[in-house]
DNA sequence: CTGAAAGCGCTTACAG
DNA sequence: CTGAAAGCGCTTACAG
């Protein structure tokens, strides 16, 4: 069993715990022959050290904390990758979370994790999310705190993010380049940040290139998935017969659509050209192809934890850190779903 | 900042450190009038309880490890969804790691989370996990231990696990029901538990249906994904022209070959069947979609931390826990890439 | 009903 | 170079 402690290594050397605990460090105060009679000692036992006094006296736990909205989607699967092989490299465990896009849950999970005294905190925001009073006393605690792709513009911590007006901006012009003069969108909820970006990106392109921004070509699609995009395009059909484009601002929400115009025989890119958002393994694997936003998750979650362990280096330091914002690049990656 | 401690509350009320403890975890020897005033003072003050100190007084983390192959991966991400949904309604938080397919890294993960000392270990192994004396070691410390999807036999610990066997006899009888005769296996790596049994199912299909077992009709496809899938139907179509029915051990691998197929100008289901195995999201959303089988992968997880937990109980109290062996229901799912 | 005391296993400032 | 001692913040067996 387990139970090997600084104690015992010290009664079997007949030397103090003190001396077993520096050795082991590998103080400078501690002659050469004594280190190695602990250290091979130790290895004989299998000597752990048990973390939880570790933790006490240290008062760091070595782990972090993970809020994210899904965990079910290819994009925050891509970035909880990134986070978890970054942490380990660095000695720090991740704890998950998912909030299930709800404020309540998102809540209650950032006070768990602050009762565990996790060393650092990540998150993406739920849809739900406005408030943000459970993010401030997470700052307050002087817990490190890194936001990444839904962000709040209201707290001041550091943010990894993508420039979404900029890329839903260029995702568009691919769209009227290609020909599209009526072009709908299909967008998030009206809440996060993201979502209201790309939406502005698509109404900037429109009005940069002499198109008539319409406000009953915009559809709502509040959970930004697969169902929700089938019943958008459905509406959109019935609604409107001139469209012959759709920015979506997810590929799921993408691939619902061109789900429907198949059913339909609208042909695609011919009748109705499609442009998605994010770059999902799936993307590329249905028909026809979907042209997309390539979104760089497993970067964000990579600098994510980077910059989060910036952060809380230089709180056991105690020196300042001033928060950064980090804009990473996306790519458009032109397939057949569009001209 | 945070440091309100027991020692604080009792010296405002001017009574013993005991005595807020015991009040502020309702011991029933602790008058109520004490009771109250511990709470209200605690609640004031924002009291949290240090949990490191806990920890090292209890011996409990209340934190649980998670081994998986992959994170992006529709089957993992369900199972960790399930995992982390029913940890969190008992009050324990998940460490999750990714092995990443790599027996090396997993054994290293498993010393990792020995020394956080983690109260419950749930794993599925990399699929080059042959040698299992990391997870005798977890057995040897008393760590409560289960095994879910990709499990050893060599292990006595409880594990949560469909019957593959059987599901995959399920499918390719479905192909042969269908009227396919010469039925291809795209399969996974040779040592894998779940790979060798569906392996199995589909021989045994075969066999009790006349159909003659051909061992050229069997291709590898070592890491399971969509460009394995392309690469086997590019060998196959080269080596065999008389394949009616494909039936490969996951949809990712399926949907590579859906691919090839359509470039080819080869129909599906008419030229060839194909059956996948898994049920992702993506087998409803390509074009022909994928029938398949449909393994509950958030049952699983959700099972797997149930059965984890009981361990953990039963630890706790010191009884004894006897090792169980759940076999989850899986469904075949019949859509258009079958006749 | 209340509290003094020991102890969980470590780290580290200090004395020698 | 070595070690005695204090302390991290809690829990709990024990005494009164």
């Amino acid at each position: 069993m387990r139970n090997v402690t600084l104690k015992q290594i010290a009664e079997n050397l007949g030397i103090s715990i003190t001396t077993v605990s520096k050795a082991l460090k590998d103080y400078p105060d501690v002659s050469k022959k004594t280190k190695a009679l602990v250290k091979e000692e130790a290895k004989k036992l299998q000597y752990k050290p048990n973390v939880f006094a570790v933790n006490l006296r240290t008062k760091q736990s070595k782990t972090v904390g993970l809020i994210v909205p899904e965990v079910v989607h290819h994009f925050f699967s891509s970035i909880i990758n990134g986070i978890i092989e970054q942490a380990e490299k660095k000695g720090y465990l991740v704890i998950i979370l998912m909030s299930n896009e709800s404020y309540k849950l998102e809540k209650k999970q950032i006070d768990l994790l602050i009762s565990k005294r996790v060393d650092g905190i990540m998150i993406s925001l739920a849809s739900s999310s406005s408030d943000i009073s459970h993010l401030k006393e997470v700052q307050d605690l002087g817990i490190p705190l890194v936001m990444f792709d839904k962000i709040s513009k209201m707290i001041d911590c550091s943010k990894i993010i993508i420039n979404d007006r900029q890329a839903a901006y260029q995702a568009t012009k691919l769209l009227i380049d290609s020909g599209c003069k009526r072009i709908a969108h299909f967008r998030g909820a009206l809440l996060p940040q993201n979502s209201i970006d790309r939406f502005l990106g698509y109404k900037k392109a429109l009005e940069d290139h002499g198109l008539e921004y319409d406000s009953s070509l915009v559809y709502i699609c509040e959970r930004v998935n697969y169902e929700e995009g089938r019943q958008a395009t459905l509406d959109l059909l019935r609604e409107h017969d001139d469209v012959d484009g759709i920015f979506a601002i997810t590929d799921l929400v993408a691939i619902g659509a061109i789900s429907i115009l198949n059913e339909r025989g609208i042909k695609v890119p011919e009748d109705i050209s499609i442009m998605g958002f994010s770059n999902w393994f799936i993307a590329s694997a249905i028909t026809p192809s979907l042209s997309t936003v390539d979104q760089p998750g497993y970067q964000m979650g990579k600098k994510s934890f980077k910059t989060l362990y910036k952060a809380m280096k230089a709180k056991k330091n105690e020196e300042e850190f001033e928060p950064v914002t980090e804009v990473l690049d996306t790519k458009l990656i032109i397939r057949n779903s569009t001209k």
